[in-house]
DNA sequence: TTTAAAATGCAACAATGTTGCAAAAATAAA
DNA sequence: TTTATTTTTGCAACATTGTTGCATTTTAAA
């Protein structure tokens, strides 16, 4: 009995230890992105990097930033992420939800070579969208005259939580 | 002189008379259509399906269809729409514009098979959205439990009338 | 510390989309 | 044809998402 209590508590403890570890690694690696690509360091700039830096593959809508936030300004956030995205922090996940998501451009987008092909998956009951990995292959052929500068491939179906 | 008149209005004349009986067919097809997939003949479905056929490729967003005809209750084109793609008449263009866009199912589509796993272009100047045909393959791997429904790839750049 | 540039917060607005409900229209039945 | 039933429409009211202009504040550099 006592001894549950104990590996409880030392398993709480453990995990709270690591948690606080993260946080305080991705505090670090925010400011270190701001930094490099030459954004100035703001309390709104942090935290949503921060945000996205917890996020990993998941694709984050202004809305969930503004409830992850305590009472930020709806407009000071688009404008975050249109930022963001211009200097290649995060880049558009387009899942035909209707919303405009992002998700932190991961170690395959260099500063200077931008994978901007994601292959994201939504899931048409939460909403959640991720972004995933892989290659895109097609023989789609578009008219003469037309210039392709990205391409989007979109995965829509229910996520393993949303599944059972 | 007179010559050139007189060619000048048979053309006009010629091409007149196809554009008609192109409207023609288009309208007697568009009561085919809502026969067929058993909805109420109104004047509003008949309307918003002539402009699919017309559209041929070309995806439409609700706004195109207020501008296209006379004053349309707005809200009755959202539910036709809605209606309309439950039906199976026509699917969702996804585009990353940000704002909902529908075409009209081709022949690919037969009323009970459904290929919705379509590959769109959407030029990031005028903004227009048109379906493309052709095959898509990937490699891209979904985590354990995703359940995939349907596949979209949308191509982004400059169509031919933007790119000159 | 002072200064110049950049970012924020607010108001006001625009576009897109949804819901509830009474009136009108379309089909089916008598 | 007329009546009855079911759908669809049109309107008001509202919700969400996103943008622009401008005064104020903050950041970073001199």
């Amino acid at each position: 009995m006592f001894q549950n209590f104990y590996l409880c508590k030392t398993n709480y403890s453990t995990r709270w230890l690591n948690k606080k570890d993260k946080k305080r690694r991705m505090q670090e690696k925010a400011l270190e992105l701001l930094k490099t690509y030459q954004l100035r360091n703001t309390t709104i700039r942090r935290q949503v990097l921060e945000l996205f830096l917890e996020a990993g593959h998941k694709a984050l809508s202004s809305n969930d930033l503004e409830s992850a936030l305590d009472n930020p300004d709806r407009i000071t956030l688009y404008r975050t992420l249109k930022t963001f995205e211009q200097k290649g922090l995060v880049h558009q996940a387009i899942d035909g939800s209707g919303t405009t998501k992002y998700a932190f451009c991961q170690d395959h987008c260099s500063e200077h070579e931008h994978h901007d092909d994601h292959a994201h998956f939504h899931c048409s009951d939460c909403g959640k969208t991720i972004c995933l990995e892989g290659n895109v292959q097609s023989n789609i052929q578009v008219p003469d005259g037309f210039k392709i500068q990205q391409k989007h491939f979109v995965l829509e179906g229910t996520c393993a939580d949303c599944s059972n």
